[in-house]
DNA sequence: CTGAAAGCGCTTACAG
DNA sequence: CTGAAAGCGCTTACAG
């Protein structure tokens, strides 16, 4: 690869001026520009992105960290499709981390970012009191949290209304009649659950149907809990008429577990999934879901860690997408 | 962030030294080894990545360029966990870049990658010939290249015997009776398709059915081409009694397809797919597919780049994983 | 408007 | 066994 000392010595300037016309310093002449310009095309130079970040923060070609919880969810696809979008388009290069739930490697993946000088971080904390990433914004370092806030210190969110996506999904099984709804959430460590659950309860206050510990079930986020949380449930004496299961995977678990035992769905038991997936139609049957908005939550996160990076003192954002029921085939109407 | 300088002052010797003992040289006596540990973990010093990859390629700390072609894609996801998986156990860093066939996309995240000064790159290539990889190559930047190789060069590659998968899947079919069978391809740039459709032709061959080209259709590897290429063959005059699909993606769209029009799988028509989910058994009906072991692939992916970049001059290695034909529900015989 | 020089945080011959 | 110094490829005050 050419180097800036490569670029001068073509164009018979110092690296200094080479330097400014990359960076598009208004102070070089036209003239200067031009001839700089062309030695570039000429030897083909690209700047060494790790030359820049060591020497400076404030260049043009960001990296970007991204954490996430679980790339196996294709809600956590779409975020990363969303955020490599708006990268894309801004030439930023980034870093992606996949911690599967497990703090020890959110901790290294955080490590790691740091001793690459990432330019700013966007994470789905582990927990609402993750320390790793509270030290982050506390040092300064511009930060986007997704899907999931921080308890003990203001940071920029984006995220869904979770409790009121709950809440329709209950209300809606409510309205057809059904009383005992089990819930199969993630760990309520992390905050969408307790959102989640929050809203599962508020629906059934609203009908008047009191709520039951027992049709309450927390384990992992991924596929097996599902399934297995799922046999559960339908070994209860007095089975549930209908599960709400907190993610896709969740949900996709569960759905192996109830055809498994060949129990027809909706005639024999009702689910709804938090969580849409493109394609919900061709599982069996059609799935009713309460849709994330993934793509745009992972673009949005991305433009608002480039506002921070571009200005560090603005005042801390919140910002809540919409959720939307997805009405489908695996919910009935019981008497 | 705390600098070499600061350690070597805390522990009163020179920042070589300090240097040294982070690079385990056997030379520096234990003492002082002892001594510059002790303040390393006093100063919580984590060395700059950044700073390192600068000043040398073979640091221990490595930065891994990861490039796929679909991250929507499940296979693909799983790839990505290999890799991932293998990397974290490693301390390696991976960057992903996801292309979505967009040719131009693929080549700006090999531009940002050089960039960065990755120390190896993964990558699907978008088709057989590409260019700006075959450059990386003979740059001697250390490359593997996953599920499809290069025609051109010789590299390092670890793929899936497509020919035989195929294969498997359309002598299952026209053992059960089917000689109508549409392929739904993706577009045959791509290496990975000329051999599923090698296989398919071998597979017709073998049976004495004769083949029709007016069977295959080939377009993108996404969601919306199966789902368009499936509306298509189902209003075939004379409609084929099976599918096979080439990705996972396609699958999905077909089936999706199929359902839209109230056709009866396999009563009405059979499919299989090529790519195995793990939510397969969900679907409806539970798909046949053809299963490949992504994230095998994608550890020993990153196995062999590791070997590659530790070792420059080996010989390049060609691996062949086994594809499995996973029986379930979307076939059925005919007479 | 342009150049010489310092410095980002490291590693590594070279010398002792 | 250890240190002083050069240098990786850049950016940016400082001077002119």
């Amino acid at each position: 690869m050419s180097n800036l000392k490569a670029v001068a010595e073509h164009s018979k300037v110092s690296i200094a001026t080479v330097s400014r016309v990359i960076n598009n310093d208004p102070k070089v002449s036209r003239e200067t520009v031009l001839k700089v310009q062309a030695s570039i095309a000429a030897l083909e130079y690209k700047p060494n992105r790790v030359a820049q970040r060591l020497r400076s923060s404030n260049s043009k070609t960001k990296l970007l960290g991204l954490i996430i919880p679980d790339i196996q969810n294709p809600f956590f696809v779409d975020v990363v499709r969303g955020v490599e979008d708006y990268a894309y388009q801004n030439n930023f290069a980034v870093m992606i981390g996949n911690f599967g739930q497990d703090e020890k490697k959110e901790k290294l993946y955080l490590d790691i970012f740091q001793s690459e000088n990432i330019d700013g971080l966007i994470v789905a904390p582990i927990h609402g009191k993750d320390k790793g990433i509270e030290n982050l914004v506390k040092k300064n370092i511009p930060v986007v949290c997704i899907d999931r806030g921080l308890t003990e210190i203001d940071v920029d969110v984006v995220k869904v209304d979770n409790e009121l996506g709950a809440f329709n999904a209950i209300d809606h099984l409510l309205n057809m009649g059904h009383k005992r709804i089990a819930f199969i959430s993630g760990n309520f460590k992390i905050p969408t659950y307790i959102e989640r659950m929050s809203g599962y309860k508020k629906a059934l206050e609203k009908h008047g149907v009191p709520f039951d510990e027992s049709l309450v079930f927390a384990r992992n986020t991924d596929y097996k809990s599902g399934f297995e949380i799922a046999q559960k449930i339908l070994e209860l004496e007095q089975r549930p008429t209908a599960i709400f299961s907190g993610n896709n995977l969740l949900t996709l678990g569960a759905l192996e577990a109830i055809h498994a035992e060949n129990i027809k769905i909706p005639e024999e038991i009702s689910i709804i999934g938090f969580d849409d997936m493109p394609w919900s139609i061709s599982l069996n049957p059609p799935l009713t879901a309460v849709r994330q908005p993934g793509f745009d939550m992972g673009r949005k996160a991305a433009e608002m860690l480039y506002e921070r990076i571009a200005n560090p003192g603005k005042k801390k954002e919140n910002v809540i997408l919409k959720t939307e029921l997805m009405l489908r085939k695996s919910t009935t109407r019981i008497e």
